[in-house]
DNA sequence: CTTTTTGCAAATTCTTTGCAGCCCA
DNA sequence: TGGGCTGCAAAGAATTTGCAAAAAG
């Protein structure tokens, strides 16, 4: 992420936490800086490990607290993917929209774009009544060709997730 | 659901019990018969209360064991919409893929199917390395007219999901 | 000073598992 | 008969909440 992109997301933060009446406190500021920093998929412990780095005392609550309100305030996206821990995104107005293709064997997740898909939704929208896209999620799943056999097949993470101990 | 693709549906169960050496019992039979029967996207609860309607004495983890084997023997699908509930869908293979359209207001979910974007799908995935493309997720959230303020715009489900109580 | 926020632990919610008894093959 | 299946209750995992102490404005 560039950083003139990095400074409009804390200038939407703050915004979002005047409008709202709410304060600023280290905690959120580190949590929302280590977010923003992260590229890709957070899960909740992820970034949990990343700001204990800096400040170990740091407790889950405060991190699902303050990703709901970047969540609320439009900055950042949920995410299921296939395990049951919610994946966190920066939501990043200013990048273009990408999409995801994982491997379910390896699970690495690739992001990329298309015009003409986008085209092609906001086509649908209209034709089923007039709907307002405000946003979307399409997620490719499928095997990555060394899944498929290939035996120098891409593969770019072949590990699996590891989740919570 | 028409009754053929429901009998093909029931045949694509029962050889997933044999290749599986798994029994055929009344919980089963009446839990898959049920969730073959209903239309769209079905909660556990949901599913489980219009079992019990039928037989009382049916346990969530029954359900829960059952609808995991649907979803192993690829005659379930699960999803995650905005609630942290999972939703299971008929991976009906006879009937064409669809995808969602939900409206963040009044959570209306409205389905529809788009040729030209599953064609783009597979470019996209051919173009990135060669993924063999499995199944993939495509959700649309936006606004339904009504929800965008036009009076007598259309909704077709005025009022929230009610969560399990 | 007042109002929010934090960190902890306890509570919730959703899902899975262990086990004794039941049922299908 | 014998191994899978069920229902229950207890365990687990992810997330939320209550509360007293701490921090922000």
């Amino acid at each position: 992420m560039d950083s003139d992109s990095h400074r409009a997301l804390k200038h939407r933060w703050s915004e979002y936490l005047r409008r709202s009446g709410l304060k600023t406190t280290q905690q959120r500021e580190l949590i929302v800086e280590t977010f923003l920093r992260l590229e890709g998929h957070v899960s909740i412990d992820e970034l949990l490990a990343r700001v204990r780095r800096r400040n170990p005392r740091v407790g889950y609550a405060t991190v699902y607290r303050t990703l709901k309100l970047l969540a609320e305030g439009g900055l950042a996206q949920p995410r299921h993917f296939g395990d049951q821990q919610t994946r966190f995104e920066v939501a990043d107005e200013g990048a273009h929209h990408h999409d995801h293709l994982i491997c379910t064997e390896c699970n690495q997740i690739i992001e990329f774009e298309n015009e003409q898909i986008e085209r092609l939704q906001d086509e649908v929208a209209k034709e089923l009544g007039g709907f307002k896209i405000v946003r979307h999620k399409l997620e490719l799943y499928g095997l990555c060709p060394r899944a498929r056999g290939e035996q120098n097949g891409y593969c770019a993470q072949p590990e699996r997730w590891t989740r919570r101990s």
